[in-house]
DNA sequence: CGGGATATTGATTGATTTCAATGTGAGTGG
DNA sequence: CCACTCACATTGAAATCAATCAATATCCCG
């Protein structure tokens, strides 16, 4: 398998910018939406561009403010696995090792708040709530790579389409309409397949008036009950 | 598919054994393996025996002190993925969450050191250095969820059992001698295959003089490079 | 020396990939 | 406003790798 991934210049700013972040962990000073909120500097990063490279040392956090992360792994040849989209609020970049164990790259343009992980390396060795939390953020990125594996291992093309398409609706106000921020090359990397067979996939969901697809990069989901069939 | 797997009866035995553990993050009050060799209960699950299911309260921390264990997430019509397989000195339940977000079953007979989650908690709460090590162990099996996550999407057969020998190698004291501790079932539920694909796939690497196959749950390692070459 | 579980090997099928062609849509410049 | 282009997506036909179905073979363990 070839591919040429066409690679933008890179543009980075960083300003002061400061606004509201919420999270689930609240936003005190001891919480990591908080650190982002108070300290965390804007980035944006354009389309296509890496935000880190595997390897690379880990020198911040990340949080999506808006636009979205993928972070992935390749093999020499170029094939690609993609292991989670990160969309605004996620927080990435919590390997806790010195150094990258993957790569992320912008899907699309985006705004990133940045929290230099030394300092909270720092703070989370005097304070065990932050510690904790840095823990059940991992716990919680590790416990979906284990779903991933179930899909990737053992779902067929069907099974994982409709995974992909329940989950992306979760992620969404109506839970009806998506809105793609990602090309079927991406889809295709994620869920382990090729871009022909996702494509072939949604038509035939779509045949089976599971959903519509008025362009593509807008999925209207038409009956959650037959993806949520083939969830397994 | 359709599998039957049958289930000896649970036979558990706790008891206040104690005994030196090693680890990397050394052995002192405020390391894991420290808590693990200071307060650490032994357990005994005899093999196939559940040491806890998915969904169920997580309620200890384990650390395998012999024997080995298999953590994985079944589909409703039985297709298994494992995630992981847990050597001696391996800490695993490590989700972090009230529930445990898998299951975990004993491989073969096994010696396991338990230790109480809330009291890890407790202690983690005003300890960071041990919040820190939680955090740095459940990154550390992230990390690994994640390259496993490139095998089971993106590697063929030979790479997959390639990668998969090369690993239980790089565990074994020469590196050269396997000695498997589990079925070809089981490692094709790690690998994303079947049982005689698996099968198949020994035998072409034996074939190419790439491994030996004295029995069934012992390999030799030829051409450690033949394996890497397929690493991609 | 059976007997059941586990593993290997063979033949065939089938889902997904690969190769190839066509379609679509957004942005550009005349 | 329309052609043109380029990237991206869909569709079709053929090839391929792994799964399935089926038959031994081997290894423990009583």
């Amino acid at each position: 398998m070839e591919r040429v991934m066409e690679q933008a210049t890179l543009k980075l700013r960083v300003n002061d910018d400061r606004g509201p972040v919420e999270g689930i962990y609240g936003a005190g000073e001891h919480s990591l939406a908080g650190i982002f909120a108070m300290q965390g500097a804007l980035m944006r990063v354009e389309r296509n561009v890496e935000v880190y490279g595997e390897e690379e040392p880990a020198e911040y956090l990340y949080q999506v403010v808006s636009g979205a992360v993928r972070t992935y792994k390749v093999l020499q040849d170029g094939r690609r696995q993609i292991g989670a989209f990160h969309l605004p609020g996620d927080i990435f970049g919590l390997e806790a090792d010195e150094v990258h164990a993957f790569s992320a790259e912008a899907v699309s343009d985006c705004t990133l708040r940045i929290a230099r992980r030394a300092s909270i390396m720092a703070l989370a060795t005097r304070d065990g709530d932050l510690a904790t939390e840095l823990w059940q953020r991992t716990a919680e990125a590790f416990r979906r790579a284990q779903e991933h594996m179930l899909l990737l291992g053992r779902k067929n093309a069907e099974e994982r389409v409709a995974s992909f398409l329940l989950r992306m609706a979760a992620r969404t106000a109506t839970g009806q309409a998506i809105e793609l921020p990602m090309s079927r090359q991406d889809i295709a990397d994620y869920l382990g397949l090729t871009i022909e067979t996702v494509s072939r996939t949604l038509t035939i969901l779509e045949n089976r008036a599971a959903i519509e697809l008025p362009s593509s990069r807008r999925i209207f989901v038409r009956s959650r009950s037959s993806l949520q069939q083939l969830n397994a």
